[in-house]
DNA sequence: CAGAGACTTAATGTATACAAAAGATGAATA
DNA sequence: TATTCATCTTTTGTATACATTAAGTCTCTG
């Protein structure tokens, strides 16, 4: 692997679990000797990073971490709703039924692996992740992937905010085997209203159990 | 300005401009000749154009330029109208009447534009700009805006491919008077219609004088 | 003659030295 | 004491030398 990816996969990890905290500057010598390579990688990194808007240049004074502010997380919700209402919409006009009617199937046993001992919820948010890679691969329209793909680093990062607690994870759970069910059956306005409805609730508990930094 | 920053003009102009063919590689030494910089700003350059998705990095043999098919402007558009159509509601609901009506009266008056000697469209394409800044700033959604933004580089590229006909550009700028006047009277649905229409029009218009390279 | 493998070559990836610029700090003056 | 200017320091920006890797080519063998 090369040392621009390490860098960037470090930098990156780093602030989605908020162990770099928004307001951050990140030095180019500091991080370069935090992560043992020279500048010319964690340069690079630090590009890709302010290219997903996870970083921002502060003109002449180095890169800072983005803040994530109550408004902006409103702001990410409207446009993530604007971005997965009409991928649903087109999932379940040119989607494999049987793809999301097997995953329909596993999100509602979804249950199962949330009373297992994995602290992290490994397996859902893996079965989740499969949900959306389904999706992505229905709409079959790279531009519209590309901007989903590029928000949900932004979204995980918010849902370190908020609490994961285990009530929440069955509705949501719930809410996405809807989704699936909707895609399944072909019907697009359907699909629509099942993610409007997933996303207003998600929204709302993250901003229900924000816990200001 | 930076070196890096002439770099990536150069090359973004070049790209848009078709002076640089879709397939064509761009090699770092070569292009570091070409614009008489070293290497690490061209570096810095190809790295930014492939966030926005210009080029394309061909693994270890340099970076591409991206190309463009008719399918892939299937799918453009098919975000475009996604995140446009949306836009022009929000800016409907949040936006300043006056704004968008004193657009609308200039829109209007869009032929005498056209009908001047500047064989660019100069004025006209920035009056259609301004259009976009003001539906910018009257969502207030940075997330939002900055997804049109990087779309709006891509569509350039797409124009360049139609004839920029007069009659085509006349009817364009009716449909886009047709948008500010239904923002200007806070009409979200009208504007959504409007914008909707605007955008098939365009992309029939598009399609069907594409001439291919 | 076809195919596989090693070698050559030319490209990118990395490190580092140097240049330039933006801030911070200090002193001098009003 | 506050303010401004100059200097100094720290940081980013650029160039270049070196390392590494991947592709192309040539040869050798089956």
């Amino acid at each position: 692997m090369r040392a621009s990816d390490r860098a960037y996969n470090a930098l990156r990890e780093d602030i989605i679990e908020w162990r770099l905290r928004p307001g951050t500057v990140l030095a180019e010598v500091e991080q370069s000797e935090r992560l043992g390579v020279s500048r010319t990688p964690v340069r690079e990194a630090l590009s890709r990073l302010t290219a997903e808007g996870l970083t921002t240049a502060a003109g002449g004074r180095g890169v800072v971490v983005t803040d994530i502010s109550l408004d902006s997380i409103d702001e990410l919700f409207e446009l993530r709703e604007t971005l997965e209402v009409r991928a649903a919409a087109l999932a379940a006009e040119r989607g494999e039924p049987g793809v999301f009617a097997a995953l329909h199937t596993q999100l509602l046993r979804a249950p199962d692996l949330l009373s297992s001992e994995d602290p992290a919820r490994h397996e859902y948010y893996a079965l989740v992740s499969r949900l959306d890679d389904a999706i992505d691969a229905a709409i079959s329209n790279s531009y519209l992937a590309n901007a989903m793909r590029g928000l949900r680093v932004h979204l995980v990062r918010v849902r370190r905010l908020a609490a994961d607690d285990t009530a929440r994870l069955h509705a949501a759970a719930a809410e996405h085997a809807a989704i699936a069910e909707a895609i399944a059956a072909g019907n697009p306005r359907l699909a629509e209203a099942a993610t409007t409805v997933h996303l207003h609730r998600s929204l709302t508990h993250v901003k229900a159990t924000h816990t200001p930094h």
